[in-house]
RNA sequence: GCUCGGAUGGUGGAAUGGUAGACACGCAAGACUUAAAAUCUUGUGGCCAUUAAGGCUGUGCGGGUUCAAGUCCCGCUCCGAGUACCA
């Protein structure tokens, strides 16, 4: 019998299904553990070659943790959402709930081709109103949450509400957007109108006004890199900046949790990195300014030292100071500037490094020498970090130092020695000169001394500032989920919990109405019961992928987002597998959502995620074919230098080891029918470079041909054996060979000539070596993910146990508990042949026995080098004067030192032995 | 600009400070075959030597620490990723 991959995986994968083999419950006499795969946007594309490399690798980990007796949440859903289903839709007109559906199916009969251990009883998907409904309870929950920065802590609305009748703002430090103060009685006096309006700014959910990239043709909001040099991609209608009212997230209260929770977590330090630069913590001063007129205004800085350097203020465009600072004979000029601005968005302000800006006609007063200093307004100046107003210091901070240049502003040195004829001195460092009571000091001295005097004098304070804006939660789309909001007076409300889930409702078409309404304007009846208009936006991609991983812990249960008994048991997950490009995305949303539901005791931990591993993005790897330049003629790789040839993309599942399948290629394209080649050595060998996976570049690898050519066991292993899981690295086919023959070879160690043939005889010590090394190796390996490394050990145990013929029953049963969770199928065959009657699933890892791995020579000679050292290994407890001996009298030793002799023998820790001669 | 990675044969890549190049691909030779494919065996960093045995050299560049450095430290070069008027 041969190894007939097709026959065996056909058949396990059947097995597993009829009898459930991966559903888990939360069996508390086991240890849980929780592997998570970042769920996948089912994308009309299908699955490419690249896409499971972390699902194989999370479920390598999975299914080794189970079999080491630990009771495996390993589930999988999908991130059904998205726009590319929204914008078949208006293409077509097809409801991008059918173009999801049957994306979704595809990808479903695409992984089930690759065996995972997925329990599918779990699976979620974020457009189901069964799943939706605790998104939008979420929502509705952080509505009604305020976030107190004392307790820090979410806290109910009501409680803040019953705070302000008793005491007003007093004594309270609340996260909002902009700090209010009044009193117990002003608060009982308001309207309820007047209070509701109040309390949206500390709500956690929150309407606010922020600037977007407002395209009027298209009536919607365009995320940054939908915009192009002020005009949207989609269509080329201008782009202009404008202060919406949207529905908003507070993440900004939650920064310093999450900057802090990032040391208790287990992830690389470069995602860490990233999150902390995200968030951006910097400490320094909140300063008063007051301009001459009398206008108070704050500053912040990190660089409270260099307030004798300052030269002119700087006000951000979209401030609100602007109006109220401009004066008469400078109001034309501003508000051309103004305009100026708008109309960029903010990337190409970003982008645009030249200096502009426009002065505003009045000055403020320096608060420690009363000069007089100009009040600029420049768009480098933003009005979203901060308070969107700086103290400018040219001679220490580039930018300054750039405007007051192109201005012709006056630059004041404020560190001994340096040189600030060309740039600024940026640096934190040197000693302070011009500067009053600082002098003489180091810059690292006189920041807290600045700020201690500032605060003092009470014309400032310390602050920390927190680069972390709140996320913006409206979308003029479709397909996403509803707000369960709806509007009375002009202020929003929630429905009642009771009334959730708030289905999608169906429209006519998918674009914004003619009046500018977002997509749900379309939609009949889009009203409460009472005719209340409801929400007309729709929640971002981000929404139904922060909290996920908790309904899994209890994806069906209709009454709470997930039971405290299923919480508690499962609590957080141990290990999340994905890509980087959600450092800044999913994986803050999702940490904040998380710490959020913390606070409400929805969720018992903290960190959602305690180990998190990236794996590296496959590459394509394209094949090319040079015709001449004119003609049907192609040339092989080699000869190409000869003629003048045009590279032309060939596809790649027509190229075997850069060798063209001439007829196919032929049979590819109809203009390649009469094609006619030069070739080398009988052969036409392609060219091949390194690109992204793509379609147009032919280089698309589907898993499904490679299951049906290889096999799904191949498929895995060879996945692994790429390289290491965290590196990014171009997909080739070329390497497969090895790793199937590797299968074939465990295979023949159970059958020979066709027949099984496997002896209960005792092992031999040689297979037991053997055996137990890779028992360690690759424990080892897949505790540290070092899966590529495992598979090679696999390899060469295989080839000593062949050139052994060892067929011992003992050796071959371990050996296919270790190979299960790389080769599934393949591990439950032979598990069954070798007589067992239960699945290969339900086996224990073996463990190890070091006995077997010790070397029996002693001394054991490794190997000489150079030419006064030997390497040696000695048991530990050997003492010098042994090994020394040993050394003498050893005859690989002697063969060495013979006719040398040495001069000294040096022995060194980890007993290794050089001798000098 | 800043931050974080990385640089090892023809290729992908192995090496708790201790035989550099495991394992695999590719290539070469051989066996089987009418032939090819598949399979199996052997060899395979470079240079020199070859009847042998062997020798020299070698992990991007330059220093350093160490009995011993691909690995640790300092200074460069190049490549990749992320991020950026954040005051």
């Amino acid at each position: 019998m041969d190894y007939n991959f097709r026959e065996i995986e056909r058949r396990w994968q059947q097995y597993w299904i009829d009898h459930q083999t991966y559903k888990v419950t939360e069996d508390r006499s086991k240890p849980k553990f929780y592997v998570l795969d970042m769920f996948p946007y089912p994308s009309g594309a299908g699955l490419h070659v690249g896409h499971p490399l972390g699902y194989i690798a999370s479920d390598i980990f999975s299914r080794y943790k189970r079999s080491q007796g630990f009771n495996v949440l390993h589930p999988m859903g999908y991130d059904a959402y998205g726009l590319p289903a929204e914008q078949y839709a208006i293409q077509t007109g097809q409801h991008p709930a059918i173009t999801t559906e049957s994306n979704i199916k595809r990808y479903r009969e695409q992984l089930d081709k690759i065996g995972f251990s997925y329990d599918w009883s779990r699976e979620v998907r974020t457009c189901d109103p069964g799943y939706y409904k605790w998104t939008q309870w979420a929502f509705i929950r952080m509505f009604h949450s305020y976030y107190c920065n004392q307790a820090q802590q979410a806290r109910p609305i009501a409680e803040l509400t019953e705070l302000f009748s008793r005491q007003g703002t007093r004594g309270l430090d609340l996260a909002c957007n902009e700090p209010m103060e009044f009193t117990a009685e002003a608060w009982n006096a308001m309207s309820e109108k007047k209070q509701q309006e109040i309390l949206m700014n500390y709500r956690i959910a929150y309407l606010g006004d922020t600037m977007v990239n407002w395209c009027p043709e298209l009536g919607t909001v365009l995320a940054n890199d939908e915009v192009s040099e002020g005009f949207s991609i989609r269509g080329g209608y201008p782009v202009e900046q404008k202060k919406m009212r949207q529905w908003c997230l507070r993440v900004s209260a939650y920064a310093h949790r999450l900057l802090d929770g990032l040391d208790k977590v287990d992830w690389t330090d470069s995602l860490k990195e990233t999150q902390r630069n995200w968030i951006g913590r910097s400490e320094g001063a909140v300063m008063h300014f007051r301009t001459s007129r009398g206008i108070a205004f704050d500053i912040f800085t990190t660089r409270a030292d260099t307030i004798f350097g300052v030269t002119f203020m700087v006000l951000a465009p979209e401030s609100e100071l602007v109006k109220e600072l401009t004066t008469g004979e400078q109001r034309e000029a501003v508000e051309d500037y103004i305009a100026k601005t708008k109309k960029k968005t903010e990337r190409e302000r970003m982008a645009d490094k030249s200096v502009s800006g426009v002065f505003s006609g009045s000055y403020a007063c320096h608060p420690f020498t009363g000069e007089q200093l100009p009040i600029w307004i420049s768009d480098y100046v933003l009005a979203g970090y901060g308070t969107g107003a700086i103290m400018a210091v040219p001679a220490h901070d580039s930018r300054d130092y750039a405007f007051a240049r192109h201005f012709n502003l006056p630059i004041i040195p404020l560190i001994e020695g340096c040189d600030i004829s060309e740039e600024s001195f940026d640096a934190k460092e040197g000693i302070m000169m011009n500067s009053d009571f600082l002098n003489g000091m180091t810059v690292k001295e006189a920041i807290p001394a600045a700020i201690d005097e500032v605060e003092k004098r009470g014309i400032g304070y310390r602050k920390i500032n927190f680069r972390l804006r709140d996320a913006i939660f409206s979308r003029q789309r479709y397909w996403g989920e509803p707000f369960p909001v709806y509007y009375k007076d002009g202020m929003p409300y929630t429905l009642e919990e009771s009334q959730l889930p708030l289905e999608l409702p169906e429209v006519d078409k998918y674009l914004p109405t003619e009046s500018g309404e977002p997509p749900l304007g379309r939609a009949a009846n889009w009203h409460t019961g009472e005719g209340y208009p409801l929400e007309l936006n729709t929640m971002p991609g981000f929404a139904g992928s922060s909290a996920y991983y908790l309904r899994y812990m209890d994806p069906r249960n209709d009454n709470t987002l997930v039971s405290e008994d299923a919480n508690s048991y499962w609590r957080n997950v141990d290990l999340y597998i994905g890509g980087t490009e959600h450092a800044t995305g999913h994986l803050v949303y999702s940490r904040f959502w998380n710490k959020f539901l913390f606070d409400l005791g929805v969720s018992c931990e903290e960190e959602p995620f305690k180990k998190l591993v990236n794996q590296g993005m496959i590459q394509g790897r394209s094949n090319f074919v040079y015709r001449i330049k004119g003609t049907n003629k192609f040339v092989s790789l080699n000869l190409k230098e000869q003629y003048e040839v045009t590279p032309i993309h060939v596809d790649v599942n027509i190229v075997h080891h850069d060798i063209l399948d001439i007829e196919a290629f032929r049979q590819w394209n109809p203009e390649y029918k009469t094609a006619e080649f030069i070739l080398e050595d009988g052969k036409y060998v392609c060219g091949w470079a390194i690109e992204k996976m793509s379609k147009s570049m032919f280089n698309v690898v589907n898993p499904d041909d490679i299951v049906e050519k290889y096999g799904a066991d191949t498929l895995r292993l060879y996945e692994m054996f790429l390289g290491p899981l965290e590196q990014s690295k171009p997909w080739d086919t070329n390497g497969i060979d090895g790793v199937h023959r590797f299968l074939r070879r465990v295979w023949s160690l159970f059958y020979k000539e066709g027949d099984l043939s496997v002896s209960d005889e005792e092992p031999a010590k040689e297979e037991l070596k053997s055996l137990h090394k890779l028992i360690k190796k690759v424990s080892f390996d897949i505790e540290h993910f070092s899966f590529n490394t495992s598979v090679s050990a696999f390899m060469i145990c295989a080839n000593e146990l062949t050139s052994l013929k060892c067929s011992k029953r003992a050796i071959l049963s371990d050996l296919t508990v270790c190979l299960a969770p790389f080769a599934p199928h393949l591990a439950e065959e032979l598990w069954r042949t070798l007589g067992n009657s239960t699945s290969v699933c339900d086996a224990r890892w073996p463990v190890w026995n070091e006995e077997y791995l010790k070397e029996d020579a002693f001394p054991y000679a490794i190997s000489f080098n150079g030419k006064s050292r030997f390497v040696l290994e000695f048991p530990a407890d050997v003492t010098n004067e042994e090994i020394e001996k040993a050394v003498l009298v050893h005859p690989n030793s002697q063969k060495w030192i013979e006719g040398k002799n040495p001069k000294k023998i040096i022995i060194v820790p980890k007993k290794i032995v050089n001798v000098v001669i």
